[in-house]
DNA sequence: TGTAATCTTTACCAATCGGTAAAATTATTA
DNA sequence: TAATAATTTTACCGATTGGTAAAGATTACA
């Protein structure tokens, strides 16, 4: 018996490529489809395998959405992670919208595939949410409220201004295709995120400064 | 032969009852599991029938969304519609933002529904989005426009002013379960959706006032 | 180079899918 | 109330689903 035990032998070369040709190919299908809409067949195919030479990799369907999912979670939080409290107010409000929407842009599977999840009542992520997500939010959310309290930006519901930047900056990957049938196909991609950048700066920053009234 | 033609029957109580109880079902199934995710059995299990009962009044799985989504069609663009060209700016924009909310609440499962649609690349309501929905947005942005050239509101992007609008109300329907989760089971409804009115006033209104630079 | 481990293919399976045929039942109406 | 139309049930079908068994081909390594 070899000193590397069964459970943890070395990943081989064909065995990396292969898997993540299929997370690839699901994540692709899954975004797209969602989990009940996506066959394990579909997966395979735009993988160029078979579907038994798929499950020699990934033994249930369930188990690639489930390290889709948690691979998606790990980077999914960083934005937010990254708001400085000893920072500029409106400039980290800023930054953190900058950030959401350049994910929206790069990652746009990533964001559908939560958004799925999301919609289809959140089954496999709810732990995350009730735990992980909600303390982050609460820390954030007193962060924003001493801004506001400091007279370093308007004051407003941290938690719904959260929201809010969740909502418009996902919506450009989310709605992709309500977005381009409604701005016309010829706008470049690159243009479509330009312009959203900047009005979503005229909003949130012109709409947080800090009013005199308060 | 009646003077009543064999195809256009006067619908009789029972079938007018039935088939409503069975789109009240498909609807819940719909908006949560998407179209590849519901089955026509679990349809009927919620409508409280057998499957080929059920297909007796709709003949496939196909004509029971067709018919939810265009239902759904008639009233979405309603609020949009109603923006008045002649009345108060940030006035119109508030109560277009109010309605769209109140939407959110009052019809949570149509905004998933169409959501589920948009997301899995709006296959059945494309030539929608690229027809009626593009003209009628492409009207209210140019009434947005002259706004802002007039010196009444804020100049923006209106095409995107209408995303945000459409992305935050719509948001506290399709991501509800993450709503909840973040700010807690406990509080009520209700008390979500007044914050959120309050808090989307105050970003989008204060955001867009005309503002002396301009 | 031999051999053990890894990878791929072929052939299959039970369960579920969307949907049908037709008999049995119930409601409507002349 | 008799006949007709509308509704429901039972029994079924071929296709597709997620997944398996096991033989065959390939690769890595001592």
């Amino acid at each position: 018996m070899k000193a590397r035990a069964a459970r943890t032998r070395r990943r081989t070369r064909i065995q990396e490529e292969n898997e993540e040709r299929i997370l690839e190919a699901a994540l692709e299908m899954f975004s797209t489809h969602g989990f009940r809409g996506t066959t394990i067949d579909q997966i395979a195919d735009a993988a160029g395998m078979s579907k038994p030479n798929l499950l020699y990799y990934f033994r249930t369907k369930d188990a690639m959405h489930r390290l889709l999912i948690e691979r998606l979670l790990d980077n999914w939080l960083d934005p937010l992670r990254e708001m400085n409290p000893d920072g500029n107010p409106l400039q980290e409000i800023r930054s953190y919208i900058r950030r959401k929407l350049e994910m929206a842009r790069d990652f746009p599977r990533e964001s559908r595939l939560f958004a799925n999840e999301i919609l289809q009542g959140a089954p496999r992520v709810e732990d995350v949410l009730k735990g992980e997500l909600r303390e982050l939010v609460d820390e954030k959310a007193k962060v924003i409220r001493e801004w506001g309290r400091q007279g370093k930006m308007a004051k407003c519901d941290p938690y719904h201004l959260i929201f809010s930047i969740w909502a418009t900056t996902q919506h450009y990957a989310d709605f992709d295709v309500q977005v381009r049938a409604v701005l016309g196909e010829n706008m470049s991609g690159e243009g479509r995120f330009e312009d959203a950048a900047r009005f979503l700066d005229q909003l949130f920053v012109d709409g947080l400064k800090a009013s005199g009234k308060n």
